[in-house]
DNA sequence: CGTCTGACGACAG
DNA sequence: ACTGTCGCCAGAC
């Protein structure tokens, strides 16, 4: 198991409506503190071939992260969330209190 | 094997 | 609130 696949697997996790940040799921698959890991294994991931829910991964201040090397995608995943009813304020912000996803404590699942 | 490139986050000033 | 610094690491070349 490669340490995306662990990652990718996490993310597969987080229920429709819900978000976690890039720390948060980096804690969850045991790299505490190695957040960066999780964006490069988003960055790696094929959006149209996988059935990971990308879209709600987003960063520790409740906004979408940008990156000029995103296929236009930009809306997109603003658009994916609002669809799943999560609303956004003027600044381009959610609060987190609202939709963080708090996960299960088993281990399996 | 060396170098470069990325969806982050915590912290200092 | 904003800017820079640092730690983190897999894949392409």
């Amino acid at each position: 198991m490669s340490t995306y696949n662990v990652i990718y697997q996490i993310v597969r996790q987080i229920p429709k409506g819900r978000v976690a940040t890039y720390g948060q799921v980096a804690d969850l698959a045991n790299l505490y503190g190695k957040a960066r890991l999780v964006g490069y294994a988003l960055y790696r991931l094929d959006i149209s071939l996988s059935d990971v829910p990308w879209h709600r991964v987003i960063n520790a201040k409740g906004e979408i992260s940008q990156s000029p090397s995103r296929y236009g995608g930009d809306n997109l995943q603003r658009s994916l969330l609002e669809q799943e009813g999560i609303k956004f304020n003027t600044e381009g912000k959610m609060n987190l209190r609202e939709y963080l996803w708090q996960p299960s404590l088993n281990v399996d699942d």
